[in-house]
DNA sequence: TATTTTTTATTGATCAGTCAATCAATAAAA
DNA sequence: TTTTATTGATTGACTGATCAATAAAAAATA
């Protein structure tokens, strides 16, 4: 019984689908059957969407990356000095959302298909240029500008690597520690400079 | 015509074949018969061998933590005081080996392939505890216990952060640069102490 | 020593299963 | 009547795994 005006609706559900089929299978090798299914549709009305599994993928991604983008800046509204603007990003990396295993899962799978995918690949760098320019302008009225630029470096690779550990559920650190870590991190820097 | 003794050889040159295969093409989802190809042998052999896909892909990660284990011990003979010891470690993982963009890429399809086999999880945990003791054992002559697990932590989270950057071309860190930041963060949070 | 038997090495052919993609068909809305 | 929504059925390609067959080396036997 088909009502108009379904494609949105489809499209968010089938992209909702598809993190949460990545999620729970740990890898990008899901079937569109599978995310489909999930979806509550035939895999043939997935297909009609979005042309492809690439093409479904893809834009699963970016979704990921647009609700990253959303949370800090939604942060970074209330942050108001230099200092809660750094803690604001930091929170938004290891806020709950962020942190859940099927997120961290979706996450880890991009970071392998950016090794294939130019498209992946080119998705990726912009959530890292956009974190690095955070960071930098955070960091800037703290430090000079080869001085922040290094931080910022340091603290992205910082949370990343808390991020794939996570993944293991062996390494455990819990989001609070995470976070004492990485500010921790950035004033032991700042300090070295005072 | 075949000669005696091939096992140990087909073994070798099917795990390196497997490693090759991964890191070119980014992920766990290559074929037998292309792993097999790269080792010049059919793709009857390489089951005849290993019995199952999975079980190859498993020895191939066991062989690329034994790399990085011997090269860890090997470089630790060499080192005599604590912060040598910990460059020690810092330079292994940054080598070039391991920096290498095929090695990157089988280590982090192998992060992923963690979220879903037990055995792979199991291996990476080796790993991550490894490398843990190893930072904890150098670190303590220097840092109060406490301090020096949560400094480990850290020096961890940074190194499988800027590995992980490395497999998107795209962050252009040298080695050396991730070496000094690496070092850096362990000089400032070593300096607080004193 | 000459022979037969067993073990090891190796592959081409093939099976059975999976999966992305396509398409024709159906039906409700416009 | 055209457009939009939807699916079941099917296709075509791929792939892990198996197996029978071949041949050389080694071991056993005569």
């Amino acid at each position: 019984m088909p009502k108009i005006g379904m494609e949105p609706i489809r499209r968010k559900a089938l992209v909702d689908a598809a993190l949460k089929a990545i999620g729970d299978h740990g890898s990008l090798s899901v079937t569109m059957s599978e995310i489909a299914r999930q979806a509550g549709v035939s895999a043939a009305l997935a297909h009609h969407y979005f042309g492809s599994k690439e093409q479904l993928l893809i834009e699963t991604m970016r979704a990921l990356l647009r609700q990253f983008h959303d949370d800090v800046v939604g942060e970074l509204l209330n942050a108001h000095t230099p200092r809660e603007r750094l803690s604001a990003i930091i929170r938004v990396s290891f806020n709950a959302s962020q942190f859940a295993p099927e997120t961290i899962a979706a996450w880890l799978a991009f970071y392998v298909e950016a090794q294939r995918s130019e498209e992946t690949r080119r998705l990726l760098s912009i959530y890292v240029r956009r974190l690095h320019t955070n960071l930098v302008v955070a960091l800037r009225p703290l430090a000079p500008k080869a001085e922040a630029t290094r931080i910022a470096e340091g603290v992205a690779a910082m949370i990343d690597g808390f991020y794939i550990r996570q993944g293991l559920r062996a390494a455990p650190l819990s989001i609070e520690a995470c976070i004492a870590l990485t500010e921790d991190y950035i004033t032991s820097k700042l300090e070295r400079l005072a």
